[in-house]
DNA sequence: CATGAATGAGCTTTCATTCAT
DNA sequence: CATGAATGAAAGCTCATTCAT
């Protein structure tokens, strides 16, 4: 997978994200700060500021890296010459998978998605890039008939977005959810976005 | 001390909870200060300790105003003799038309919703007990074969879960949902939880 | 003297005003620390930000508090009906001994002046307007021929910084200058402005 | 190690000698930090250690070379057998025009010289030295009766210091000082030291 | 010699909480 | 009951200095 050299630097930067990544799902904005951030990366509070420019810019880049890792890991075996409804599975699956080897990475990105409106960050063209082929999957769905002719966002927040949710209320220890209760969820959820 | 009368006492802080949902909604928790508070409730600051315990006990009970009067609303035309696909409707509606009403209430339970396990309020229990109806509801369905054997907190993260979220990027502006498309989304979201 | 009501919140303003002119003579600007301001003026931290917005404000207004108190003691006598060279040997005698009593305020003073361009203060207006008596003595001595047919920027820097300097030097030890040298360098002052 | 050939030592210190005189003209002592300092002499942090034992001691070269560097242009055309005030008038538009051609070692000397009493260096012997040949005049002077019998500081203070204040003036922009009276100032500062 | 990544003490500023009035 | 001046711990950030390369 690492296929680059992991240089020193590279090392360095990456230790903070993760103490960043750590940090920001557990504690939430109020309790990161740059104080923790240096203990948890095991470096001075002066080694951030060579890696990053301030608070601010580590967590745009955390939200960056988070945005990157979760679309590499739901496409990765994207085919788009499987039935959409099995394309829309796998995605799913994938993302699902994902949540539960990432919770962090999921407790994050609810964090990022729940700002106040004067904090919102502009992460919503990033995130239609990366999520490409799922838009593209939803276009070919409308125009066969076979996905309800809504808006995009529409259509995530009735399929996709029940999906997060669950995943995390599970992985909180709130609820149970077995793998075959999984596949009924994406299958139920697959249903609300049909016509 | 008179169980009745809304005496001063209990304006002063109707007044600070009314600036606490004003702060974290538009602020978030991070730009929730006792200052500002006392600002915006027209008080001293000395005096927000007269009726809270501190900055924890204003947002817990912050949080239990809105799990109340989210509710009082909700079912305010429930009534059991309906179909019960009506009554979700009804009840569906009645949640959106709040949050539509009343912004700033739901910017701050997905503030509540959202914050990482660390400091996660015992706010499940409230919500039980607060929404009953649907549960209620929910085990009516199961039983007559037309909702699915599911558990009631994974119903409520396939049809209620994506109506907030959807309000939420309505009243954020990112998307645009007219009556008629609120409507088919409500209609969507019962047919996700139906088998 | 002081005829207003001393009250507490003047008396802690003073306090951090007295420890900034304290710190800033003898420490410079390099030394002048917020925590060193407070623990001078036997005040916490946050104390400072009550009276002042930030470490700024509390240089400027020392800034101003020294002009006017200098001002106050040099035209203590000042009385228009005298010489001209008399008017101006009591005005220098009084900025002397004002100097002389005050070591702290003169130390202040330069390190305002002698900032770098960058940083350097509208300082120039005020002192204007302060010294007004100084350049009506300027004017009158020019009309009557008996000061030089300069500027007033240039009749100070011949007359009155010279005066400052050696004042400086004395208070710092490193010349000794008798009252009777004193009164023989005010009469050079006035002699190297003369026609 | 060798002494006459100006080695590539010798550049880098220069190169570090010469940022340090720009940054402190135009930052002053705040705006004074190692990293400006290296970026501006093209060289590295570290680099600055080699060559200075730590920033104070950059600083303090930085008042020697300073002092060296004004003196030998002060009197390059010194002669001894002129008469005094000609020798004097010789001396004072030289360095007049030395700080006109060098604003930024006037700045800095303006900032050496109004150090809080706490940082002063121990500038005074080496100034001593450096300007003996206006000692020696003032010597002259006081024996021939030709100047005020005052101690050599007080002589400086009276007579160059007024128009190193108004060089410093007019370099800032306050003032305007044409050469007609730049030669009037002169004349004007030998007579406060004239009897 | 020369580098610049790394350090951590120290800076300015904010803010939850207390308490004399 | 109500006030708001006062506190000091803790925040984000800078920078002189060191040292492995």
């Amino acid at each position: 997978m690492t296929a680059a050299v992991p240089s020193a630097s590279n090392d360095k930067r990456a230790a903070i994200l993760d103490s960043a990544l750590f940090l920001l799902a557990n504690r939430g904005f109020h309790g990161f700060s740059i104080k923790r951030l240096a203990e948890g990366a095991g470096v001075a509070v002066g080694t951030i500021y060579l890696y990053f420019k301030d608070r601010e810019d580590v967590i745009n880049q955390l939200h960056g890296e988070i945005i990157r890792h979760v679309a590499g890991k739901v496409f990765v075996d994207h085919d788009t010459s499987l039935p959409l409804d099995e394309q829309y599975r796998r995605m799913v699956r994938n993302l699902w998978q994902f949540c539960v080897d990432n919770p962090e990475t999921l407790y994050c990105k609810s964090q990022f998605d729940n700002l106040p409106p004067h904090l919102q960050r502009s992460q919503r063209e990033d995130s239609h890039q990366i999520f490409e082929p799922l838009l593209v999957l939803y276009a070919k769905g409308r125009e066969a008939g076979i996905i309800r002719d809504l808006s995009d966002d529409v259509l995530s927040g009735l399929a996709i977005e029940p999906c997060f949710f669950l995943v995390r209320q599970h992985l909180r220890g709130f609820i149970d959810i077995t793998d075959e209760m999984r596949d009924t969820i994406i299958a139920a959820s697959w249903r609300a976005i049909s016509p």
